[in-house]
DNA sequence: CGTTGGGTTGATCGACCTCAATAAAAGTGG
DNA sequence: CCACTTTTATTGAGGTCGATCAACCCAACG
């Protein structure tokens, strides 16, 4: 997952299908793919794009299908996983506002995307925005700027996975997302969870109950606060230093 | 980790810098980021490359210096990995022939890089490298198509470490090294591993005695023999069974 | 040969999982 | 707005897989 973000749009970056207009509002624009394009890449994209929505607990694709569409989320949460044929999950990753899915461009999804929440997303087809690539040098640039970006997350991801105990990696959770957050709405200290404890188990290879007791944990040492959204940090310093690298 | 090889070449691709003619002799090309080229894109790369070799245990760069370089691996094998302030070690991935290092041109090594053998490979100063790719758009899509697979490893390898059992991890190791060699140097059964045992736990989030037990596990129900240079596997169908996805 | 770095094996321990019950939200229909 | 169901979160008790601690083996090497 990769930011974009914006306020109000100066000029307009992420097409939709309906109303190109709706890329002046776009919320997500300066952190996205759509930040820092030229103009006649801006165009070219707009071209190809289509604006959707999704209620909560819809699927955008499924792991083995073809891949049809790449994604620009603009608003809402996805989660993006990995069954294994007895139905253990693991959650890859969250996409928030301004990512971007489908970087590596395979043929085949290599993992699901379920909405968390409303979600609203700009959808290109694949094969046409992968032509695109090979005609817009520099959006090529940017894609692989950001799909590398996205393999060090995943390095980071590994760390947390293979060598941090469960209240680490609750913690390095948290100060994760709350970055993220703030690059997206400049909340400094809220951390909004749409993801259910489960979701949170299946990311860090945790079950729900252990997820749910560390939680109770950090809130009872104050470091955390729970909210109904959420979770706000009252010690980061103390977060930081469980996952610290 | 992505993987580049050849026999005996057609055309001069791996660049080097004493004597160019070292690529005719590239054991690795067909599969590295060298194969599919334009003559154009080869010459460039020749022009900027440097041939180097390691002895076993030397590091090629370490996690957070300045990236001044990045590899095409030609012979040996490599560990990358991130070290945690107190010492705890997770391996992100082994670099065999054909592999490439530093796909996401980031400015500062996110992991550390060490021979597990006596290795070569093709050097290339990182920021040439970089301005090579945004002249050579054909070669930015090649490396981008690599860093894609390489992060749909690292998806799967977190599938790896965060969903499966210490015995389901060793056998998804085994086959998976083995389908890497197999591209290499064409074994159908054997997979040499240069790692130790301890270089195998940190990458599976395993100690050296669990690895080593699931080994003799292994080896005792017939699913592989144990070799002093590595393992040969007997009945990959079952090792496939516990590793499939 | 003594030393050193792997590798294997055994005995014990503990972090996290499993199973179970309860509590708290979030819908849903009257 | 209030019963009623369903889903999600929390808490507790007990079990287990893999970690830890500790020998021991063996091959390489000075």
């Amino acid at each position: 997952m990769l930011d974009l973000q914006s306020e109000d749009a100066p000029l307009t970056l992420c097409p939709n299908g309906k109303a190109s207009s709706e890329c002046a509002h776009c919320k997500v624009r300066a952190l996205s793919l759509c930040s820092a394009l030229e103009p006649d890449e801006l165009e070219a994209m707009d071209k190809l794009a289509r604006h959707v929505s999704f209620d909560r607990h819809q699927t955008l694709f499924s792991q083995g299908e073809d891949a049809e569409s790449v994604y620009n989320i603009t608003a809402g949460s996805v989660r993006l996983f990995k069954l294994l044929p007895d139905g253990r999950r693991q959650i890859v990753g969250f996409a928030l506002p301004g990512d971007f899915l489908g970087l590596s461009l395979s043929e085949r999804n290599a993992f699901s995307a379920e909405t968390l929440s409303a979600t609203s997303a700009c959808q290109f087809p694949r094969a046409a925005f992968s032509d695109l690539l090979d005609a817009k040098p520099h959006l090529l640039r940017r894609l692989h700027d950001m799909a590398g970006h996205e393999l060090s997350l995943a390095q980071d991801q590994m760390v947390i996975l293979g060598r941090r105990t469960a209240e680490e990696k609750v913690a390095s959770f948290l100060v994760g997302l709350r970055k993220r957050w703030a690059r997206i709405d400049g909340s400094t200290v809220r951390a909004p969870l749409p993801m259910s404890r489960l979701d949170i188990g299946d990311y860090l290879g945790l079950t729900v109950e252990t997820v749910s007791r560390m939680m109770t944990k950090l809130a009872r040492e104050k470091a955390i606060v729970i909210t109904p959204d959420g979770v706000r940090l009252l010690d980061p310093a103390r977060l930081e230093a469980l996952a610290e690298t």
